[in-house]
Formats: C-alpha cells, structure tokens, sequence
DNA sequence: TCTTTGATTGAGACCGGTCTCACAAATAAG
DNA sequence: CTTATTTGTGAGACCGGTCTCAATCAAAGA
C-alpha cells in the first residue's frame, strides 16, 4: 500500500492536487506562487498543502528555473579567522538575498580548488566567490563565465582574469608600514608569510602565487629599497618545509646570528608564531624586536605589548563580494569592477626603536 | 541560431549523444558510469564529451536519484574558532566521501535556526549536524526523519529528541576545574556565558537554553555545592543585555565590591572579553583574579598570564559527527547513539591562590 | 541450420517542479 | 442577444539526468 518506494515519501504538488480537487497547474500556481487563482481555489489549496504536510522540492525548482539560489565560496581555511569573518558576511548577504552558501576549503592547494569549483559548477551554484590559491593557475575560472556561473575574486587578483575582484590595498599599505618600522630607525627588516616556496624561475625573481602576499611584498620590498636597506637586510621569509610547517622557517629567521630587529608578519597566525617562538626564546617584545602583524585578530590587543596591526576590512570585503555577485547573478552586465578597500594601521606597542 | 535560450548553454547527454551518434541511454549509461556498454561506443562518446566539454547537472541528477550529496550544516556563528574549527573537520570528511556542505549560522538564535533548517531540508540535503540553539524549541527537528534527512546534534544535546549526538563531558570537567579552583582556595567564583538570560520559571531555576553550558553550570554548582561555597558566591553571570553585549555583564561583575577571585569563562570569546576589563582594571592577573576558559583557543598560550584551559576536542567532535552522518544517510540504522568525548585540562598559569 | 543465450542498445517513463497554450466560463461591449 | 474580452483552469511539454524494459544482433549450443 506504499506510494512511494524509492524516493523519499515526501508530497508533491501532484499529490496536494489530488487532495484539493484541483489538476496538477492549479496546485502549482498557488504553491509556486506564479500565474493566477482564484480565490476560492488558492484557500483550497493552500489548506491541503498544510494538511499534507506539503514542501516544495528547491532541487526540483531549481531544475526548471535553471538557478540554484546557492552560491559556492572557495577559502583558503575556514579555520582562519580572516576567512571565519569573511565567509560570516558573505552568508549574511547570501541569505538576505535567499542565497545559500556551499563552503570549500582549498588549503592554498590549487588542484584541490580547481576540483572544489568544478563540483560546485558541477551542482550548478548560481555564482562563485573564490580566493584563488594561484594567480597563474586560472584555468578552471576562465570557462566559467560561459557555463552561466558567475564569479568574484576575493582577496586576491588575477588581472588577465577580468573578473570583479574586491582587495584591499595591500602593497600601499605594506610600504607605509615598512616606512614606520625605517622610520623607527630599523635596519634589518624581515616579511614573514606561510605561502610555500616556488621555484623562482631564471631571473631569480620571486614568483609567489598568492596575489595579496606578493604584493605586500612588493610593498615591502619598495619601501626597504627606498629606505636605503641593503637587499640582503630586508629578508623574505617563506614556508620552506610545508610538512614541518611554517615554524621551522621562523626558528631558523631567529636563531640566525643577525637576525631581524623587526617583522612584518602577512597574516595573524604567521604573527602568533612568531610571537610564541620569541617568547621561548626570551626574545624581549618590542625592546629587541618589533612586530606589525596584518589583519586585527581578536587577541592582538591583549597580548603584552599589544600588537601594531594592518587593519583589512575583511566584513565590509566579504559584504562586497557579496553583494557585486548577487548583482550578477541577478543580470548586472556592467564591466569588471575592481575594488580596492583602504587598510587602516591599529598602532598599539610592538613597534619601538631597535636597541 | 542559438540552441539554448534561457537556460545555460550548457551541453547534455543528449547533445552528448547527437554527437557521438547513439541513443541518450547509451550516451547516459556512460557519462554516468552505469550499466553495460561497448568498449568502442564508450570511448566514442568519451570523446564527444570531452569535445564538447560535458559536464554532468548534479541537480538533476539529484533529481532522480533522491541523492543530492550535500549536507546542511547550522553552527551559532562560524566566526567563532571553536565553529570554525568544527566545520573545517566536518567539510573535510564530508569531502572525502563525496559530499558538499552548505554552511548556515543560527547566531544561537531559535527563529533562524528554524529557518536555515528548513531551507536545507527543501534544498534537500541529505542529512543535517545541527548544533540546536536551545533544548526547548526542537519542532524542526522533530519531522527530519520522516522526511529522509538524517540528523546529528553537535556539541548539545536534546534528550527527548532520540538523534545521534555528540557533545563533550561538560558537566564533568566543569566540576573538575571549579574543584581545581576550591581547592586552591577561592571562595568566590563565577561562572560566565555569552548564553542570554531567559526567565526562568516559577521554582527560580534556572532554564539554560545551550544544552552544553547547562550542563557545564550544573557541574560547576555542583562542585561549589559540595566545596561548601555559599550559594551568592557561587555566580552565574549570563548575557543580561544581548543588544549590549556580554560586555556590560562582565563589567558589572568586576565592578562590584565583592567581585569574585576565579572566574570559569564558558569559551574563548567570554575568556578573551574578561581578560582585556581585568587589563583595563589593573586588575592582576593571577594574584587578584584566576581564569579557567573552555576551548584551547590558539591565543591562550600567549597572553601573560597564559590561561588555563579545558581542551575540548573539536576536531574529533566534529570528524565523528560527519562520520556518523553520513553512515547514516549509507543506511546504518542501528540505534541512535549518544556519543561522549573527554576533555583535558592545560594547566597554564591563570590559576592560583586568592590574595 | 535453428534455437538459446548473452551482450548491447534504444525508446520512453520518471523525478517534482515551471511554464506555455488552449479551452471554458464569466463578464463587458455593441 | 450576439460578439469580444477577460479570467481561471487543465493538459501536457520540458529541465537533464536515471532507469526499466523490450528489441536487436552475434556467438554458442543442439
């Protein structure tokens, strides 16, 4: 005496139909909300669907409409408090709009992502927000634009890519900040990122993947230049041992004899090894080393002293992206915006004169 | 000229099959990997597929096969770390076994949660891990299994509601830590949680909404209880004020005369709220206040004190909650399981005697 | 040589919605 | 009172897959 056997019992608006004395449009019409009943009929309806139980199958509709109401996001790491706040605002949008939201985590691992966004085309999300682990590796989002899947790159910049992109301005804000450090009077200067070492290709120029770090650097780097640093003063530090993790590059940066007298940390996890590993090594902060840390995570103003800061707008980003999307999706055809969001310095006390 | 006008350009197995010149079944039977078809016919359309670079709808797959390899995940806030921490282990053994997570935050409210659980059982998601934000309202969840979505409770319980679960032995290590605190000797303790404060009933007892801190202000009642503390200075200090914030709440306790001498912060983010008033204060810490907070946040071991914690195994929380999700929604019907993990206590150095 | 068997393939229904179109009843205009 | 409109309803195609079942064909057994 089963109905359905298989698929779930759920009810349909076939069976709500039934139920009412209506054919099977009727019931749609005042289910769906399209078209036009009457009165009468829509009460009818509307009273067998609560009665039965009735709700709708979004897959279904998705089906026919041909969107999905859910977009995908691709993150480095939810784990990741910069990525935690972004992704909270994009769902706030999301949801606002009657978006959902499918999370995707890449590890800054490229093949990872490209599989990730392929399996959210693949489940026909309505659009994409990703922070592309690579700028070289773009394969994967150049075709996207002709399967009816939108994009916005987030943090990150791809130019060839010509796509919106919401970043905040990284090199401007890195330089002015590496100027503060000069200023205070330092002289041997290290960045500090957990993006993997690449090969740097004939030139020996460094090539790194991550659009945001590599500008920071190229802030960095800039601003050592024209403070009059010697090239082997201002100190790139990489993850050279991703298995062992990035620590391992830290311990080598402060155990050298000549070692850096302030740091410029890319996020706040490269700021809190850091910080752990000077306090082990009784490294005292800031007397005998200054550290400027990008992105205010929330312990950065407890810590003794309290942490200089790059402050990025990372909600009003995630908002961003957020909103720019849901235009497109919804049929904005104006060009590629590219948005820049102005970093602000928290100056707190880990910035002094060297000793 | 064009093919497709509303919906995506998107090629199909029919299309697909046109080019390989067979029927849509044969064409289907390979593209999707079942029934039985000649090594020729299939490297035929192979090639049209990828010529014409076909890609598999998975709605409509889902559509058919009442499968839509997707689960729904509703967290309080997934800015949170201990939430953070939980989806990052969750999406990663959803992914492992083929399936997507869409992320909702309840913000610990019952309405949205509702909500969010609503549209991911429309969206029909196969199974759900709810961490449900009160042990009162549990309507939604009721019907879930009737509707072919499994369920798992995350780090809350709800008794009545007979659903796999897994939470952390709260009250337990609750008592443990507040008898750690008595014993070394201070007589007036609190207890704080960002949880509101809802009326509670005609006895005056106190109706905990999260089912975790319930059980974790049971165990530290408990404990004071049987360590002879007086019942006004055993403090329960919840949100007061939610428009506000916790903030005004814990301020209001450091401000009074006879503030207490240890404090028990229910997670990270109340720890790191109360740190930074007693910083503000001057209040010393350890000498004129202890702290004990849940969840090892990554930042406790920095600040000066380094603060004591009850490690609570989010990570594994959440594997096994996947885990258990998904054997489920494979089929497993054995009986619903209640599954406990123990915490650890990391002694730092936020505890010692009162003044 | 004729039937039996097994391997492939094609036709078409189905999932649960949306949407177009034709038709009938009710109302307005001439 | 007839004709033109409007309004509400039903029949059925469609979205892009899966899946059942019958038909075809070649190899194998009688």
């Amino acid at each position: 005496m089963e109905k359905k056997n298989l698929h779930s019992s759920s009810v349909t608006v076939a069976d709500v139909a039934r139920h009412a004395n209506v054919s099977k449009s009727t019931a749609a019409r005042v289910l769906g909300g399209y078209g036009v009943t009457s009165e009468k009929v829509r009460e009818r309806v509307q009273a067998s669907a609560k009665a039965l139980k009735y709700r709708p199958n979004e897959l279904a509709r998705s089906m026919t409409t041909g969107k999905s109401k859910t977009i995908g996001v691709v993150v480095g790491d939810i784990e990741n408090s910069f990525f935690g706040i972004a992704v909270r605002s994009i769902t706030d949008v999301a949801n606002a709009h009657g978006f959902n939201v499918i999370l995707a985590n890449s590890d800054e691992n490229f093949d990872v992502e490209r599989e990730a966004v392929n399996v959210l085309v693949g489940k026909q999300v309505d659009g994409l927000i990703v922070t592309p682990a690579s700028r070289y590796e773009i394969g994967h989002l150049e075709n996207l634009k002709s399967e009816n899947c939108k994009v916005v790159l987030f943090d990150r910049e791809i130019p060839s890519l010509d796509m919106d992109t919401v970043v905040s301005d990284d090199q401007e804000a890195a330089a002015a900040v590496t100027k503060q450090l000069l200023d205070a009077g330092h002289c041997r200067l290290a960045f500090v990122t957990a993006t993997e070492e690449k090969d740097s290709d004939a030139d020996g120029a460094l090539h790194i993947p991550t659009s945001s770090v590599g500008r920071r650097i190229e802030g960095f780097l800039t601003a050592c230049n024209e403070g009059g640093i010697a090239r082997e003063d201002s100190l790139i530090v990489l993850n050279s041992d991703p298995k062992a993790g990035l620590g391992v590059s830290i311990s080598k940066m402060l155990d050298q004899p000549n070692r850096p007298t302030a740091i410029l940390a890319s996020d706040s996890h490269v700021a809190l090894e850091i910080f752990k590993q000077a306090q082990e090594r009784n490294i005292e902060m800031p007397s005998q080393l200054s550290l400027i840390a990008f992105h205010n995570a929330d312990w950065t103003e407890v810590t003794r002293p309290a942490i200089t800061v790059v402050d990025q707008p990372v909600a009003q980003m995630g908002r961003w992206s957020a909103e720019q999307l849901i235009k497109r999706i919804e049929g904005c055809t104006e060009p590629a915006l590219r948005h820049v969001m102005k970093m602000k310095v928290i100056n707190r006390q880990s910035v002094v004169p060297p000793a």
